[in-house]
DNA sequence: GACAATCGTCTTATATATTGGACGAATGAA
DNA sequence: TTCATTCGTCCAATATATAAGACGATTGTC
């Protein structure tokens, strides 16, 4: 957020843990200088760090000019994770089932700090492959499943940990914040939520909480459908979704 | 591999390579004094670093025991770099047809340290459903794949990688070096490479290199099929494969 | 061509992260 | 119960990783 407000020595390990972070952002490879730019960080350090980055395959060079990206060894412990968490495992079983059955785009989302992201996604058959990209930061107020994942706060906390301009959707219109709240309530009273052309204009966006022993939504299943698919074929699919998140509630971590 | 010389101060950022791949390596929650134990570091360093990186999601702890897994930020990440590295995303689209098409597990497959590994896979839809997990090591001489991403070494680079243990095979036969380095040549010669019941008795492994610009063997990729499948099928795969490969080679990174 | 900017590598000093050990609380075995 | 482990946290000392700057090489602009 802020420009490292001035020089201060900072451990390797949360440089490292930075510098991950931006390239998540930025998803695309960044030069070494650059890197050291955005995060206000020392050239001589980011090239150390980097080096050893790039050895552990965690960073990889782009041969071309020399940036960096995230690397293969990311892949591999991306892959652990979602084979050994048991959320995640269970979850993609689900998921590939939801996509095939429906033919629609289903995805696993979850809070991460003040925004919504995919966790996981599957895409059916159709020709209309919606994708939507995993781990790309989206502000709460654009989805039905913010909505849900925001159910077990107050009102108070809700309206601490959204940032202001996450208010404005993608048309351009604003959403007041306490209608946000009413929707949020409302979502949290039917356990399930649907959205149409709210994140982008021809898409429909169907979601069911996922809720830990003590009943706190800790992620959602959704499906993304073009939204032109009949009211009652939604309706049909919120109902295999909600089926589908009861069962990943009751033995998840 | 050694225990750890003696104790010996070590960077904090090399400490957390440790870590990932200790837990890549064990595929399931570690305690932490464990950890500290496996990597013979001082366990209040491995607090300090483990906390830190729960924090950032790197790592998760599992609270039935406080045990310590890959976290979150892992799938996050892997996914960014499955979709921005330009092999990884174009050989993705690859495997999906493929998969699709011979109804059969379709790899991306490569060399990482002295072992094979997979990058990704794709299952067929019968439900002869052979998972192979992505990230875990397994002895060259065993896989079709290890024949032909060696092929761009010499006889004496082969015989110092590959360890002497490696030569044991899963049925307990021991393969000779000479005859391994051998079946490499062959591999290089035909440009794939085909094994039956060699990892695993009812399985038969096809394999085409994915090339550099330079020729040198970076990836392969692979069909994972039962073996009985009969051998005209085979052939025909093995062409797809090889044709599949030469066009991801075209423009590899 | 001359210039300015950025590159990647090196070196030296100092701030600090790592370390080993001690501590009480949990845990489990005998 | 008693004992023996392992847990998670805390402390002070010091080995060392980070930081700042200089360097020549490279790049791109004018």
């Amino acid at each position: 957020m802020e420009p490292a407000p001035v020089s201060e020595r900072q451990s390797g390990v949360d440089r490292v843990v930075d510098i991950f972070e931006e390239l998540l952002r930025s998803r695309a490879p960044v030069r070494v200088g650059e890197l050291a730019r955005r995060l206000g960080a020392p050239r001589s350090t980011l090239y150390n760090l980097v080096n050893r980055l790039v050895v552990a395959e965690l960073l990889e060079v782009m041969d071309e000019d020399g940036s960096v990206f995230l690397g293969r060894a990311m892949q591999l412990y991306g892959a652990a994770y979602a084979e050994t968490n048991p959320l995640q495992r269970r979850a993609g079983a689900v998921l590939d089932r939801l996509a095939a059955e429906a033919d629609a785009t289903a995805q696993l989302c979850a809070l991460r700090g003040d925004k919504y992201v995919v966790l996981d996604s599957r895409s059916g058959r159709s020709l209309f492959r919606i994708t939507a990209d995993v781990g790309v930061p989206v502000p709460l107020p654009w989805t039905a499943s913010g909505r849900l994942l925001l159910a077990h706060q107050t009102p108070e906390e809700i309206g601490a940990l959204i940032p202001p301009g996450d208010y404005r959707l993608p048309d351009g219109r604003d959403l007041s914040p306490d209608q946000f709240l009413a929707e949020v309530a409302q979502a949290r009273e039917d356990g399930h939520c649907a959205t149409v052309g709210l994140s982008d204009r021809f898409t429909c966006c169907l979601a069911a909480p996922i809720r830990d022993v003590h009943r706190r939504t800790i992620a959602t299943l959704c499906f993304v459908v073009p939204r032109d698919r009949p009211e009652d074929q939604r309706r049909d699919l919120l109902e295999t979704l909600r089926h589908a998140a009861r069962d990943l509630s009751s033995g998840a971590d």
